[in-house]
DNA sequence: TTAGGGTTAG
């Protein structure tokens, strides 16, 4: 970013703050690091064209704003500057980014496209299809291949990608049996569709497929390989990839990494874990969340507090998931104090609102220190949300396994209470549940 | 300047 500034300033000291290709090049450089230097570089342009807005919704996109990304779509439309093919992939995949919210403006820009004529570009096509498949509109997304003239492998696979994300596993075996033309892209979302269906045999027997049919494998498919093994809860499979990995000098990836730790520890093998993360020439924070959890459910509670506070030394921030790990150690190694200070930590430090997980294990924590009365301040003190029954419901959860009678019945009371203001819980479920509290109490 | 597949909890 220093570099990058540095010739930002050679630019505007020569004359050229204008050169529409020199300005694009800085927005989508320095949009990685700073979108706000981004936008600072966008807004100074004169005359903004098709181009550069299209660098610049694309830029937002890929850098976690993809509503800044729509906003300047509109702010683009308004002022008149024509989109063009470009600028409709670019802005789809802003949708497909959001949530599925977005879906109405999708459509919105799937229809103005139609009436600009460029609804037959492949390019867009593909990524309405993706649109439509990822938000579950199977049939909207089938239309869009349908009635495309010219399909390419990218647009087979993302069908074939599509329909595996939804559970249709046979529609994608009929559609990946009939591709024209296969690659590594294709044959692994057809892996994972195996894998995601709890079919990891048949993953198996289709990477032997892809080998014969000559199709090298590369790292995002032996991360699908990776998930068949740990779902099989086989170390002999997924010593095997790894081994296949080191034979065939694949890069060990952030993804592949992480993947062989969550493998070797679900699998049984923590000290393999251990190894495969040491190794890591770089590490994300799924990297090190797999390896805290592996070392907490391992009973080696010291080594993950010990690690989780090397996370610090390294400048890599914990997110909500570190602590669901962190916390789990510290109630399989029955390190009460140390888990209720992490709790602490995150969420007055790292300002990390608790989910039902985190109140799971600090009910537990708080339960077996005895300190019952805090557990229930902490239950009354959550503002109402969508959450406070399931908190409560973890509360009860904790109360029954340590013969807490009493608090038990008052969160049981305060469910049902909470399931009365909720119209969407028809009455016949809460008469259900008081009359299971009833049969347990007895 | 554009399109498709990947890791962590529960």
């Amino acid at each position: 970013m220093r570099h990058l500034k540095q010739i930002h300033a050679h630019i505007i000291r020569n004359g050229l703050s204008n050169d529409p290709v020199l300005v694009t090049k800085l927005i989508s450089l320095s949009s990685s690091h700073s979108i706000d230097y981004s936008t600072l570089i966008f807004n100074q342009i004169q005359s903004p064209t098709t181009f550069t807005y299209n660098i610049m919704i694309r830029s937002c996109t890929n850098n976690a704003a993809p509503h800044d990304a729509l906003l300047l779509y509109l702010i683009m439309l308004h002022r008149g500057i024509p989109p063009d093919k470009f600028t409709f992939p670019f802005v789809i995949k802003a949708c497909i980014a959001l949530d599925s919210l977005a879906i109405e403006t999708g459509r919105a820009v799937h229809a103005l496209a139609v009436k600009t004529g460029f609804s037959t570009d492949i390019y867009l096509q593909n990524t309405l299809m993706d649109l439509y498949l990822k938000f579950g509109l199977l049939d909207c997304g089938r239309a869009v291949f349908d009635k495309m003239r010219v399909r390419s492998v990218v647009s087979w696979t993302t069908m074939v990608a599509g329909l595996v994300a939804s559970g249709e596993l046979e529609a994608a075996i009929e559609v990946f049996e009939a591709m024209p033309v296969r690659n590594v892209v294709s044959w692994t979302a057809m892996i994972n569709g195996y894998v995601r269906n709890g079919q990891s045999y048949g993953a198996f027997e289709l990477f032997r497929r892809m080998q014969i049919e000559g199709v090298g494998p590369n790292e995002f498919t032996l991360v699908g390989l990776l998930l068949a093994c740990t779902e099989l809860g086989s170390l002999t499979l997924g010593r095997w990839i790894h081994e296949f990995a080191c034979k065939n000098g694949f890069e060990m990836n952030v993804f592949l990494g992480t993947a062989l730790i969550d493998m070797y520890s679900k699998c049984g093998s923590v000290e393999d874990a251990v190894k495969v993360f040491e190794e890591m020439p770089e590490r994300s924070i799924a990297t090190w969340n797999s390896m805290i959890t592996s070392l907490g459910v391992h009973g080696h509670g010291n080594e993950a507090v010990t690690l989780f506070t090397k996370m610090d030394k390294v400048n890599a921030r914990p997110d909500a998931i570190t602590f669901v790990g962190v916390l789990c150690a510290c109630v399989n190694a029955c390190m009460v104090h140390e888990g209720l200070e992490f709790f602490k930590v995150m969420t007055e430090l790292c300002n990390i609102v608790p989910s039902f997980e985190h109140y799971r294990y600090i009910f537990e924590l708080l339960g077996r220190a005895g300190m019952w009365h805090e557990a229930y301040e902490l239950a009354e003190n959550i503002p109402r949300n969508k959450l406070d029954v399931c908190v409560w419901r973890a509360l009860l959860r904790v109360c029954e396994t340590h013969d807490k009678a009493e608090l038990g019945k008052v969160a049981y009371e305060r469910i049902v209470e909470l399931h009365s203001l909720d119209d969407s819980m028809p009455p016949n479920q809460i008469q259900l549940q008081h009359h299971c509290f009833e049969r347990e109490v007895e």
